[in-house]
DNA sequence: CATAATATGATACAATGTATCATCTGTGTT
DNA sequence: AACACAGATGATACATTGTATCATATTATG
């Protein structure tokens, strides 16, 4: 389960991110930082108006929708979020302060009980033997990402109770 | 590749709808036989407001949104079409009229191309294949159909090309 | 400093989805 | 046939989500 950082967890992600937009020549800005970090202090899914909100509670400027879209959009190009388009949420990525480059597809690992998201590399066996049923319809995969629902550990073993 | 439907296939997988509803206990109303027979007749995903649109270029009296949601809803209750939760759109199920019971995961390929559909069942392999995967980190999973993304034939074989 | 490129603010609006209550329609019962 | 009931639809208003557009601010660069 993608676990709740600590504020020094956070500050050493958030720096990650900055590196890794530089890298490609783009900046890190105040507006950006704070829509990051408030998925990267979520250990669920956030809604575009969620992270709007979250972003105006702990700040004195509003911040206009219009902003939020915008930088979710670049986030997401910067692959330092990810959106999951089954449910149109977003999440910031599991690798930012490893070196971790996406080579492999990636799986999302959604628990309906709890909400929270993991995200996994794709085994070999799972990339092949979808491709595969996709060629006996012709098809060619291109997907790169799945989405996939389930009860995460924690879920299971509290399984019935409300957490 | 969905086909399109001639007149007679589709009255005879109305019908079959049909009969497949009264075998729950439900009636195919003439707005949900309209909604539905709008999907059957789309070789593409439709969202609620395309089926909208579609449903009021055919009839005299317009049809209140409300009502294709809650139609939708129902047909999808009754396993006559799937949602598509990546897209958020719609598809009438292809096996309407054949006596399929959706006992295998199912998955929808959806090309890039043409934005055409196939529904096929999930191979065992595949099956297996996620389902170890989630394992590696706890998860059980528990969805039932799955959304991929890739290019179908006829438009692998006219590459390029705009159809 | 001047200027261009980038990023954000602000407003208005479009598109999508839902809550609620009124009305209609079919079904069975007396 | 008259009635009552449940299911289905109509209609209105509204909530939520997403976008277009132009103005303003900020940053990099010569």
């Amino acid at each position: 389960m993608k676990k709740q950082v600590n504020p020094k967890e956070l500050d050493v992600l958030l720096r990650a991110a900055e590196v890794s937009c530089a890298e490609n020549g783009a900046r890190l800005t105040e507006r950006r930082r704070q829509v990051l970090s408030v998925l990267m202090q979520s250990s669920s899914p956030l809604s575009a108006y969620e992270v709007l909100d979250l972003c105006n509670l702990s700040t004195t400027s509003a911040m206009p929708a219009m902003s939020v879209y915008r930088i979710l959009d670049f986030l997401e190009q910067q692959l330092l979020v990810h959106r999951l388009s089954s449910s149109n949420k977003y999440v910031s990525c599991a690798h930012i302060a490893c070196d971790h480059k996406h080579f492999q597809k990636t799986h999302f690992l959604l628990c309906e009980g709890c909400s929270s998201v993991e995200e996994v590399d794709a085994t070999q066996e799972a990339s092949d033997a979808l491709e595969q049923m996709a060629k006996t319809v012709g098809f060619k995969l291109t997907t790169q990402q799945f989405e996939l629902s389930g009860i995460c550990t924690t879920c299971q073993n509290s399984a019935g109770r409300r957490l």
